[in-house]
This record gives structure tokens, C-alpha cells and sequence, in this order.
DNA sequence: ATCCTCCCCTAC
DNA sequence: TAAGGTAGGGGAGGAT
């Protein structure tokens, strides 16, 4: 019913018929019409509609309460409308604020606040009930990256489906007419592009009066100083235009009336009657070809996918790179060329120039109505409107209106802004003449974006300044539009002064003034610092580049990451080693799409799906076809509708979703449509996503045959010459058919290498037939392959649609043995699997290559139970054959009987066992499953934590996600945070069967290890989970691993230091209960073999961590655990500072650095801070306790007043250890939230160090825990 | 050490 | 109604 589009309509309906209800009560009387709201009371955040007064009226009338102020604890809802990931963000941190008042009631409540839309309450009255505000709610905080507005960075590319530059057609035909008028060089001349239709376009510039000369601010060297107002009031400036200061310029030339801004304050909003700016606007926005026709998804529209791009600002510029490029590379290279690098050469001189509020100046181009204008770009101009800003004019952002905001927003920010639609043609005319200009000052020219580069121009003018003036003033003369530049001695700092600088005004900084400019600057101006980085650092204490200066570089380091904190403190202090280049060339290409993807359920949206992925495909496959280049990897991107999700809060947005990444090696380099969507439907199918929940699909193609690194082969992707041989073995029925030309041997440039040759000797050239073979032959039907929903795409013959990635797609890469498992605990079977290439290319794809990451089945979906489905483990493990526990069962149930009989012939028994549901109900979801794991618990609150957190990362990822839904239905517990969740989805979608997948001989055939194996990867993985079972004591069957649902996965159950490990073989019946294979034996630490790798370690360290405090089952009362934990990390911190102080005379501080800090190197870092200082073991440990009591405070979140007071309390077992540590204790004030008392470079010692970064890990691991389950953010 | 995969983050 | 793309850097695990 109300689905999406008819949902936005009925609600505005709602909305309406609301209001005159609302405005007669008014009238009439303001007695009670209903009792709707009993026992609700409102609090209204921000800006909503119906408003505040509005809502507060409607609760009254209806029998609700409405309160203003939140600290009430009577409040039972938070209204707040439907607005942006911004928005929400900002409520999250008005609740905190909130909280240092009221901490105790917000924190203390058994359950946090809903936060809820206004449209439940306008709905409710509607409806004469009270609505489940399920369809209202906010939508959770997206772990994906919020719409957040970033600055800096990146890099594009593109070609359209229309052919290389036809989508925004510009350049090519102007490209003469443009050069003509360059030659007449006549000020102002029209120099848009003459095929451009919008008449105003041509006419504007010529007629606007062009600045004579461009303001320059800070006219000398290096005074960080605020721009000059003189200095900026250059002549010919438009009034109101060019202030420096105040925020406020209209970036169009024309001349602005005189009292522009009394004017916009009078006139009524949104009427375009009388106003001609707004009827310029609506008149360009009924004539643009993008705005017809209703809105279409893809479910509705079969050239979706055409329409979006030619409409999606974020397309434009995001493919225009590869636009640019073009460009450049067919322009005469007759710039100069600045000095070279040298040693000690002079100061570098970089630029960086930047358009001024781009798109918004653009549409003011030659429209003179909308000078002096707030002015902004959107598809929608509706008040109620989910479109959004693309840019907004300096005179709309002293409304607060801004880029990325929903336009509903912005109007009730600005009710005077006028809204342009876009003109992606005009933009790019302007982004070539802008770049032509550019090209002109210097041969050294760095494309950033449509309207911004950095331009080397060291020694190629004395006055730098002056130069930049002229660049600018030729902008603005020749387009236009203004710019705004940066002088600095980097890219860094160059790029930070263009922000000084505008609007339209430019800034230099010279290198002995670099710090003065940036020690106030925010930290998250800086480049790479975005919202995550910025609130890690708030969690530091770091809000502004000074505090930067006062912290640690190796706290900053073991926060962030080796290079991230190293990059982060180089920047801060204005270091930038970047050279200005041109682009490199592109390492991968690819498309997706993430709004408007709506298809039906069933076999119907499965076709659906198809056809669309077939598009991404064509479209990738004509932009590799463009850039020239062939790949050999191919990733699938899906985003997920996240179960519980509300409705999205954009019209026809992805909401909140799960994402899924999943890729494949190819057997050879590909730049074919057909391969790519034959690929990509494989993967798809893998992973078992209901089609109706598809929110968004994207395709990439990477591993590029313009990289030699692509053509080694890798360890991970020896398949190809696998695939060759085995095609070349089988020519008639295997290979492709004649529309596979790519078959042809010569497209694999690294034909010859002596790798490939060599592994055609063996493996793949020995098999057996492959069973591809057999099912084509036992008649997958031919149109099975023509993408309609055949079933899994087994037929790898010519016609079918099905691919070996599909095939692989049987496959569920996931619960299988790696081939170190295989081989390890059965050398001789390891070419017998192979060779039993029998496996219908398994892992293969078409072309032999492998595909990695879990094909997995979510079979039943989550409705199911969240059945976790299991992953294949990352890295490596390419090439290797198909094991039975790898075929999916979801996919083998939907093959027609014969091909389904014929699988099972190849893999006997085992399939039987997989197929357990089949016997008793062939296609019915699997059963739940708990049935299959009797000791599954219930929630995670029931999972140790200690022994959870010590789990290898797969098997901690399949349990939480397996756990997942349970929380989530408010059974218990929280999601684990040490998975996000998009990571928890994405393990749900594939989850490891780590321990399960054991060493052992699973052997149907009876195929015993033999003995004197070394324990293989999944062994380890198994005793990992029984140690840290029987060190976290839970007792019997504390800690199991769900296999994939139907037991794919195998279970592995750890219980009181043992480990059962069920395998797959035995119970060739298809009984519901697998057969205990084998059971390895291992009393905690006493199983650890000599070459235990990081995670038994971790795993002993925890159990020594955890063996003695840990009370006894049966009376695990939080309060006890809490001490418990608390002392278990209290424990491993003194021991970790005795240590330390122990080592510290043999081991003085080593080579102090520069500012007296102990400068770890990256490798150093990346060691995993082992040996350095800490000890590893001790390091390990330490970071398991403090990670096991973040974990158990997770499960504790119906009492976040007690997280936060247990935070705050290991908080300062942290600061009070690290003190005792050593010298470190000062950067410590830092890390436990002090305000970075700016204490000198710090000289943390790596031990004080270690104990704080895993302290704030802990912390922020509980914080991203409550921020993602009930969005706000702690404030401990 | 270096590579791999699967993410997340960032920028425009 | 609206068009939430594209690409690279980096980190965490893991395999080799
Ligand atoms: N999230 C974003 C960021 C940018 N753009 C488009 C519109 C912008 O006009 C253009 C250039 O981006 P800038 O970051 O340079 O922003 P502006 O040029 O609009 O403003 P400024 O004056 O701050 O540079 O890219 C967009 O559509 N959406
Ligand atoms: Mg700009
Ligand atoms: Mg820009
Ligand atoms: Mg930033």
C-alpha cells in the first residue's frame, strides 16, 4: 500500500486535510477531538511541518501532551522530521549537549526515546488512532558514510552510455567556435558554447558588465591576515558581490540592483507571479527535458537507468574526469613550465583555483533577475521537497542554506530562494574554458574537479599574486563566473587559502606564516578529516589543528592508524609532500546506482534485476571500451534494505541499508558487456537477496590491464591459465560459444608468462571433465541463459546466461574449507579436489578465474531468523576446487530436478547432506536456525563477551550477525559493535565458518587426515574458540558458530575447552542434525601449537586475562562482571606498566625526535604495536580486556546511565595506569577526554600509549554501538 | 614484507 | 515527488 511514491502522496494528502482540520479547530474551539494521544508526549526538535505550534495545537486537541523542553521525563516521543543524515546528526549532538543537563534522566531511562517524524501524529489523527510509529521513525543512523559534504580529494572518471562525451555534448562542436572567440579575445565576449541552447547563455556574459580587475586579497607576501576589505573592492565589482568578509556575494556579474536585499525580504515566497527571478526559474524548469514526465523507478521505468544518469549531478561530476581528460590531452601543451623540483630548490609556488559556488553561478549566467538573488540548483522546488542542494549561491548560504540539504530545508531557510534546475552542458562549457585558461598559465595543471585545479606556477611570475589575479580575472571575463584562489608553498595549503579567499577573492601563504594560518583552522578543514575523523578526534580532545600540535603523533597514530595519524599530523603542521601532477590513469571503472531501485519479489523482480545489472554492465563495458583498457576483476555491489528499515527519508532513496560487496577474479582481461553481466548475475545471485530488497546495485571493474601489477599472477588468481588449459581441453563443449570471442588467448597479455605456463602443466590440464560439461548436457534449458531467471547459471555453453561465477554462485565460497584446510589435513585430496574439477569451476569464474568473498545464502531472509549465512574467508583462496560445504543450497534448490540430481550425482552424499531441507521440503526455507543449533544463544547478552570479542574476526562476524535480528527485535542485547552494521550485514550475507571448517577430514569417502598435520587455518580457528571458550567459562555450549543456515556452515561448539566440530559428512539421509565428525580436544592454553598465530595468542592472552576473575556461572550478575572486566583490565594495565618500567633502564627512550616524542615508524605501528615496548603478549592482552569489557557493555545498553559510568570508570584506570607507566602520562590527559591541555609534543611512551589507544577503542567502540542502535552519542 | 578482499571514509 | 555517482586511500584481517 503505501509504497513509496503513493506513500509520499497519501501523506501530503494527509498533510492537507490536516491542516484544515488543524486551522477549523482553531477556529472554532480548542476542545478535545479525540483521545488519540493518551499517555504520548511530544517533544518537537527543530524545524517541522505541521510546525511546532502546529503540533503542539494537535496533541491538545487530541488528547496528548506536548512538552518543550526534553529534560521532562515525561516525554515519550521526539518529534523531528524527515531530514538528512545533517540534520540527524545535529539532533544526535543536541542530545549530547542535552546530556551534560540531564544526563541522568536521558541515560537512565530503560529505553531510549523514539525519535519519530511529525507525519505519525498528523497521521494518527488522520487514521482516528494511534499509528506504530514504525513507518515514522527517523531513519537510523546510516553507518554507510552520511551525506556529508567533504572537501578535497578524489579523483573521476567516466564515459556514458552515450558514447564518450555525448552526454554532455559541450565541447566537441564548440571547441572550434570557442576558439574563435578566444581569438578575438574580446572582453566578455559570449564564449559559452555556441551549442548551448539556452539563448540567455550566449547573450549573458556579453552583455554583463565584467570586472576590469579581480580583487586580491592580502596583497603581499604571507599575512594570514583576513583579506582587505580595500583590497577587495576592485573596480567593476558588482555591489554586494565581492565582500571578503561577510559571506555574502552573488557570484553573477551582472550588475545588482541597488537595495537587492531589502527587496528579497519583501517579496512573497515561492509566488513566481510577480517575480521575474522565480519565473525565470519556473519557466527553465517546465521547458528541461530532465523534469518530465512522473517520477519512474526501476520497477516502472525499463530505461531507468539512461534517464538517472542524464539527470544525476552526482553522474556529472563523477564522470568528469574522464571528460577533462580529454580535454587536456588534446591541448597543445605551450604553457610554461615551471622550475624543477630540485634540492633545496626555491619555495614551491602552487595554486589552487576553485569556482565559486559553481552550478549556482552558472544558472545566474545571462539572467539577470537573479542577480542579488539566493539563489540555489535542485530538481525540486517543492516546499516539501527530497531533492537536493547541489550548490547554493554566498547569498543563500547566509540563509543557512547549503549544499547537499534537502530542498524542503533550504526553503524554509530561505522562503525567498530561488531554484534553478540544472544545465549540465553549461557546466561543463564552463569547467573547458575555465580548464583552457588554466592550461594557458602552466604546463603543470592538477584536475580536482568540474571547477577546480591546483596549478604549479613556481618561478613563472615574480609576483605570484599577480599572476593568480590575472588567471581569475581572465575567469571571470571569460565565462562569466567568478573564482577564488590559493597561494601556498603546497597543495595543502594552497587548497586552505582558497577557503580563506572566498568568495571571489584569492590568498597567499607563504611558508613562514603557514602555521599562524592554520593553527585555529577547525580540524575537519583539513583534507581526509571528514565527520568520522573529526569525531574520533573530538573523542581526543582534538577539535582545532593547534590541539593537533599538543597531541602525540603516536597516539595519534594508534587512534587513527599508521598512516592516517601520520598524514593527520603532518597536515597539521602544514607538511604536504604532494607534488602537483596531471592525472594518473584510472585503476578501476565502474557504475552504480543507488536511488529509484525498486523491484518486484519473486522470479519476477529476479528478472528485473537481471535486465538491470545488465545495463550496469553494458554501461561499465562501454566506458572501459572508451578509456581503452580491459580489467580482470569485477566487483558487485548491492545495498541491502536493512530489515526494520522505515521508510526512506528521500523519495525514492535507498534508506537505510545493509551494503554487500562481492568479487570475482576473471580468468582473462574482459571489456565485454556480455562477460560482465554474465559475471555480475552470478554474484548476484550468490548472495541470495530477496529482489524486493535491493536498494541499490553498482558494478567495478578493476585490476586494469593498463597496471602491470595486474598481470602477475597472483597467488590468490591462478586460475586463468586453469581456465585456458581446461577450455583448450574441452573446446567443443565448454567453451564458449562464438559470441565469446574473447576466448581468444591473445587478449590474456600475460599469455606467455611462465607462471601461467607452468600451472597449465598441471592441475586444471589434468582434470577430469568438468562437470559443466555433464550439466549442459543434462539440459539446464537453453533459455535458461537469456536472462530471465533460469535457475542459477550453471550452463556456461553459448546462449546460456548462466557463468562460472555463477556457477560459482552454486557456491557458497563461505563455508568451505580453505584450501590450506584441504590440503593441510589431506594432502593427497587437495589435487584430488582439485583435479575433481568436477566442481563445476567452483570458485571459477567463466574464465577460470576465482571469486573470492562468500557467496552467500540468505536463503530465507532475515524473516527467518537471520539465518547467518557463511563467508568465505578473506584473501587468497582463488583457484582452489569447489567443496561440497561450498555449494549454496538456495541456489541448488532452485535448479530443475535433472541438473539438481545431476550435482548431487557429482557430489554424492554431501550434497544430500546440504540439501538437508530438500528431502522433507524442497523449496520451503530452510528451518530456523535454532534448530539446527541447539546451542545457539539466544542473544548476544548471552554470548561472553571475552570469549565473543576473541573469536576470529569471521566467526565473531557470523555470530553477531547471526545475533543480529535478535536484538534488533528488542529480544535482548545489542548488535555488537565491534562490528558496524553494515559489517554485521554484510556477514549476515556471509559469515565465516571459521572454526567449523576445521582441519579435519571431513571426508565423505571416509578420507581420514592423516596424521602429523600441522593444524591447519580452520583448526586454528576452532581452538581458538574452544580456549577462549574454556578461559571465558561460560560452560557448556558457551560460545557456537551457526553454519549457514541448513548446516552449510558446519557448527562448530566450543564448550568447556572442547571443541565438536560437525561436519558435513556422515548423515548422507539429509537428518536435520549433522554427525559429530570429529572432536578436537584442547585445555586452553595447553592446545596452543607452537606456531599459534595472532589469534590463539590473543586468545591465551585473554584467558589468562579472564581465567581468575571471571565468576563462576550462575551468578554472572552485571555487577559482578562489570568488577570482573574492570579488574581484569586494571590487572593486565599494571602488569603492562610494571613491564615497561621494568624495561626502562635497559631501554631508555631511543632517539627522541625533533619535539622529544618517541615517533614510532609506520611498519612499527602496523606491527601491531607488539615487541615495541609492550611486550606482545602483554599488548594482546590488554587489548582483549579492554575490548571484552567494551563488548559486554554493549550487551548492557538498557542501562546506558551504567555504561557511561563504567566508561568514565575504565577511563581512568587507563589515565591512572598509563601515568604509572611512565612519561606518557601526559598525552594521557588527552586521550581520557581531557581538553588537550596543551601539553608539549607529547613524549608518550609506547606502553602508556598502547593502554590509551586500546582505551579509546573500547570507548568508541560502546559510543558507535549506541550511536548506531538509538542515534544519539554518548557524552562520557 | 607484500599481497588479497571487504569494507569504510573522503572528496567533488 | 526525483534522479543518494565515482574513485582512491587506508585499515583490519588474513594468506603466503
Ligand atoms: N556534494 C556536492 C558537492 C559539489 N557539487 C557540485 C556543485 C558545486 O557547484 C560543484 C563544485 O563543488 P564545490 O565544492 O567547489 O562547491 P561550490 O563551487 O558550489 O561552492 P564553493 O564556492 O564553496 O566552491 O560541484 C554537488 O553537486 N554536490
Ligand atoms: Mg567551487
Ligand atoms: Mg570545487
Ligand atoms: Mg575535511
Amino acid at each position: 500500500m503505501h509504497h513509496d511514491g503513493s506513500f509520499g502522496k497519501y501523506m501530503e494528502l494527509k498533510v492537507i486535510k490536516l491542516r484544515e482540520q488543524f486551522d477549523a479547530a482553531q477556529l472554532q474551539n480548542p476542545d478535545a477531538k479525540s483521545d488519540i494521544f493518551r499517555g504520548i508526549s511530544i517533544y518537537v526538535n527543530g524545524l517541522t511541518r505541521p510546525t511546532h505550534a502546529e503540533l503542539k495545537q494537535l496533541m491538545a486537541l487530541h488528547g496528548g501532551r506536548f512538552e518543550n523542553y526534553l529534560y521532562r521525563d515525561s516525554v515519550t516521543h521526539i518529534i523531528c522530521s524527515n531530514l538528512p543524515d545533517t540534520k540527524i546528526k545535529q539532533l544526535a549532538h543536541e542530545r549530547r549537549v542535552e546530556a551534560m543537563h540531564g544526563l541522568a534522566w536521558v541515560f537512565g531511562r530503560a529505553k531510549p526515546i523514539p525519535i519519530v517524524r511529525p507525519e505519525w501524529v498528523v497521521a494518527s489523527i488522520a487514521a482516528g488512532r494511534l499509528l506504530p510509529i514504525s513507518d515514522f521513525q527517523l531513519e537510523p543512523l546510516s553507518v554507510v558514510a552520511p551525506n556529508q559534504r567533504r572537501l578535497f580529494e578524489f579523483r573521476k572518471h567516466a564515459a556514458p552510455t552515450l558514447a564518450p562525451s555525448e552526454m554532455y555534448p559541450v565541447l566537441a562542436d564548440a571547441k572550434a567556435a570557442e576558439k574563435e572567440q578566444q581569438q578575438q579575445a574580446a572582453p566578455g565576449g559570449g564564449l559559452l558554447a555556441a551549442d548551448v541552447r539556452q539563448p540567455p547563455l550566449a547573450a549573458a556574459p556579453a552583455a554583463a558588465p565584467v570586472p576590469q580587475s579581480v580583487p586580491v586579497h592580502s596583497p603581499s607576501a604571507a599575512s594570514p591576515q583576513p583579506p582587505s576589505p580595500g583590497a577587495s573592492g576592485a573596480a567593476g565589482r558588482p555591489e554586494g558581490q565581492l565582500g571578503p568578509s561577510p559571506p555574502l556575494a552573488a557570484a553573477q556579474p551582472g550588475p545588482s540592483p541597488p537595495g537587492v536585499t531589502g527587496r528579497a525580504s519583501s517579496r512573497s515566497p515561492g509566488t513566481g507571479g510577480a517575480d521575474p527571478a522565480q519565473a525565470v526559474a519556473a519557466e527553465l524548469r517546465a521547458a528541461s527535458d530532465l523534469a518530465r514526465g512522473p517520477p519512474r523507478s526501476t520497477r516502472t521505468d525499463p530505461r531507468f537507468m539512461e534517464t538517472f544518469f542524464r539527470s544525476s549531478r552526482l553522474h556529472f561530476i563523477g564522470t568528469w574526469r574522464t571528460r577533462i581528460e580529454a580535454l587536456m590531452s588534446e591541448v597543445e601543451p605551450h604553457a610554461p613550465a615551471p622550475a624543477p623540483y630540485t634540492k633545496g630548490g626555491p619555495e614551491r609556488v602552487i595554486l589552487h583555483v576553485d569556482m565559486d559556488c559553481f552550478f549556482a553561478s552558472v544558472a545566474a549566467l545571462g539572467r539577470p533577475e537573479l542577480a542579488g538573488r539566493p539563489l540555489a540548483v535542485c530538481h525540486s522546488n517543492s516546499s516539501r521537497g527530497t531533492g537536493e542542494v547541489s550548490s547554493a549561491n554566498y547569498l543563500a548560504r547566509a540563509a543557512g542554506v547549503g549544499a547537499d540539504m534537502f530542498i524542503a530545508e533550504a526553503k524554509r531557510r530561505c522562503p525567498d530562494l530561488v531554484v534553478m534546475p540544472y544545465e549540465f552542458d553549461k557546466y561543463q562549457t564552463v569547467s573547458e574554458q575555465v580548464y583552457r585558461i588554466l592550461m594557458s598559465y602552466t604546463s603543470i595543471v592538477q584536475p580536482i574537479s568540474c571547477d577546480e585545479a591546483f596549478l604549479d606556477v613556481t618561478g613563472l611570475d615574480s609576483d605570484p599574486e599577480a599572476l593568480a589575479a590575472r588567471l581569475r580575472s581572465e575567469i571571470a571575463r571569460t565565462t562569466g563566473c567568478t573564482a577564488s584562489a590559493g597561494i601556498g608553498p603546497n597543495m595543502l595549503v594552497a587548497r586552505l587559502a582558497t577557503k580563506r579567499a572566498k568568495p571571489n577573492g584569492q590568498f597567499r601563504v607563504t611558508l613562514g606564516s603557514v602555521l599562524d594560518f592554520m593553527a585555529d583552522l577547525k580540524i575537519d578543514q583539513l583534507p581526509g578529516v571528514g565527520w568520522s575523523l573529526a569525531t574520533k578526534l573530538e573523542g581526543l580532545g582534538i577539535t582545532t589543528v593547534r590541539q593537533v600540535w599538543a597531541s602525540s603523533r603516536a597516539v595519534l597514530q594508534r587512534s587513527l592508524g599508521a598512516r592516517t595519524g601520520d598524514d593527520l599530523w603532518a597536515h597539521a603542521h602544514g607538511r604536504d609532500e604532494r607534488r602537483v601532477e596531471p592525472p594518473k590513469a584510472r585503476k578501476s571503472v565502474g557504475a552504480e546506482v543507488n536511488y529509484g531501485i525498486r523491484f518486484e519479489s519473486g522470479e519476477a523482480g529476479r528478472a528485473e534485476a537481471d535486465k538491470f545489472l545488465g545495463d550496469l554492465a553494458g554501461e561499465v563495458a562501454a566506458r572501459l571500451q572508451t578509456a581503452g583498457v580491459k580489467g580482470r576483476s569485477l566487483t558487485l555491489k548491492v545495498k541491502r534494505r536493512q530489515a526494520g528499515a522505515p521508510q526512506p527519508a528521500k523519495f525514492m532513496g535507498h534508506g537505510a541499508c545493509d551494503n554487500i560487496s562481492r568479487s570475482v577474479t576473471l580468468g582473462r582481461f574482459t571489456a565485454d558487456a556480455a562477460d560482465l553481466r554474465r559475471e555480475a548475475m552470478g554474484l548476484l545471485r550468490a548472495l541470495g537477496v530477496p529482489p524486493e530488497e535491493l536498494r541499490g546495485l553498482g558494478l567495478t571493474v578493476s585490476r586494469l590491464d593498463n597496471d602491470p601489477a595486474s598481470h602477475t599472477t597472483k597467488p590468490s588468481a591462478p586460475a586463468p591459465a586453469r581456465l585456458q588449459s581446461s577450455q583448450a581441453t574441452q573446446p567443443a563443449a565448454h567453451r564458449p560459444g562464438a559470441d565469446d570471442a574473447e576466448a581468444d588467448p591473445t587478449d590474456l597479455p600475460g599469455g606467455g608468462l611462465a607462471e601461467d605456463a607452468e600451472a597449465v602443466g598441471e592441475g586444471w590440464g589434468e582434470a577430469h571433465a568438468p562437470s559443466p560439461v555433464r550439466l549442459h548436457q543434462a539440459g539446464v534449458p537453453a533459455a535458461a541463459g537469456q536472462g530471465h531467471n533460469q535457475g542459477p547459471p550453471l550452463c556456461v555453453g553459448k546462449g546460456a546466461g548462466g557463468s562460472s561465477a555463477a556457477t560459482a554462485a552454486a557456491v557458497s565460497a563461505g563455508a568451505h574449507p580453505s584450501p590450506a584446510d584441504v590440503s593441510e589435513g589431506r594432502p593427497g585430496a587437495r589435487r584430488a579436489l582439485e583435479a575433481d574439477a568436477a566442481q563445476p569451476a567452483a570458485r571459477r569464474s567463466l574464465f577460470g578465474g576465482s571469486a573470492t568473498g562468500g557467496a552467500a545464502a540468505r536463503g530465507g531472509g532475515r524473516a527467518g531468523g537471520g539465518a547467518a549465512a557463511s563467508r568465505g574467508r578473506t584473501g587468497g583462496g582463488g583457484g582452489q576446487a569447489l567443496a561440497a560445504s561450498q555449494i549454496d543450497i538456495s541456489v541448488l534448490a532452485e535448479l530443475p530436478p535433472d541438473v539438481r540430481r545431476e550435482v548431487e550425482r557429482e557430489y554424492g552424499e554431501w550434497v544430500a547432506v546440504v540439501a538437508v531441507p530438500r528431502a522433507t521440503a524442497p523449496a520451503a526455507p530452510p528451518p530456523p536456525r535454532r534448530q539446527q543449533v541447539a546451542a545457539m544463544p539466544a542473544s548476544l547478552a548471552e554470548v561472553d563477551p571475552a570469549v565473543l570479542d576473541e573469536l576470529p574476526p569471521e566467526l565473531r562476524r557470523e555470530i553477531t550477525a547471526a545475533l543480529r535480528s535478535t536484538a534488533i527485535s528488542g529480544v535482548a542485547g545489542g548488535t555488537a559493535a565491534a562490528v558496524t552494521a553494515t559489517r554485521a550485514a554484510a556477514a549476515a550475507g556471509a559469515a565465516a565458518a571459521g572454526p567449523s571448517r576445521a582441519p579435519v577430514s571431513a571426508g565423505r569417502g571416509g578420507t581420514a587426515a592423516p596424521g602429523g598435520m600441522p593444524p591447519p587455518h580452520g583448526a586454528k580457528n576452532a581452538a581458538v574458540a574452544a580456549t577462549v571458550a574454556a578461559a571465558g567459562g561460560r560452560g557448556a555450549g558457551s560460545v557456537t558458530a551457526a553454519g549457514g543456515r541448513a548446516s552449510r556452515g558446519p557448527v562448530a561448539t566450543a564448550a568447556g575447552g572442547v571443541v565438536e566440530r560437525r561436519g558435513m559428512g556422515g548423515g548422507g539421509s539429509g537428518s536435520g542434525s549433522p554427525e559429530v565428525e570429529e572432536v578436537v580436544e584442547l585445555t586452553a592454553l595447553a592446545a596452543l601449537p607452537a606456531d599459534a598465530g595472532p589469534q590463539l595468542r590473543i586468545a591465551a592472552a585473554a584467558s589468562h586475562a579472564f581465567s581468575a576473575p571471571s565468576p563462576p556461572p550462575g551468578n554472572r550478575s552485571p555487577e559482578r562482571v562489570r568488577e570482573a572486566l574492570l579488574a581484569a583490565v586494571q590487572r593486565a594495565c599494571a602488569a603492562a606498566a610494571a613491564g615497561a618500567a621494568s624495561r626502562s633502564a635497559p631501554q631508555p627512550e631511543t632517539g627522541t625526535e625533533a619535539q622529544g616524542e618517541q615517533y614510532q615508524s609506520r611498519a612499527e605501528v602496523t606491527a601491531a604495536g607488539g615487541q615495541t615496548a609492550v611486550g606482545e603478549g602483554l599488548e594482546r592482552r590488554i587489548g582483549a580486556t579492554f575490548m571484552a569489557l567494551a563488548l559486554w557493555l554493549m550487551g548492557q545498553d538498557q542501562d546506558l546511565e551504567g555504561i557511561v559510568l563504567t566508561l568514565r570508570r575504565v577511563r581512568r584506570v587507563a589515565a591512572a595506569a598509563a601515568a604509572a607507566a611512565g612519561p606518557a602520562g601526559g598525552a594521557e590527559g588527552q586521550a581520557a577526554g581531557g581538553t588537550g591541555a596543551a601539553r608539549p609534543a607529547g613524549t608518550a611512551a609506547p606502553v602508556a600509549a598502547a593502554m590509551l589507544s586500546h582505551c579509546q577503542r573500547a570507548v568508541r567502540a560502546v559510543r558507535e554501538h549506541v550511536r548506531h542502535k538509538f542515534g544519539f552519542l554518548l557524552k562520557v
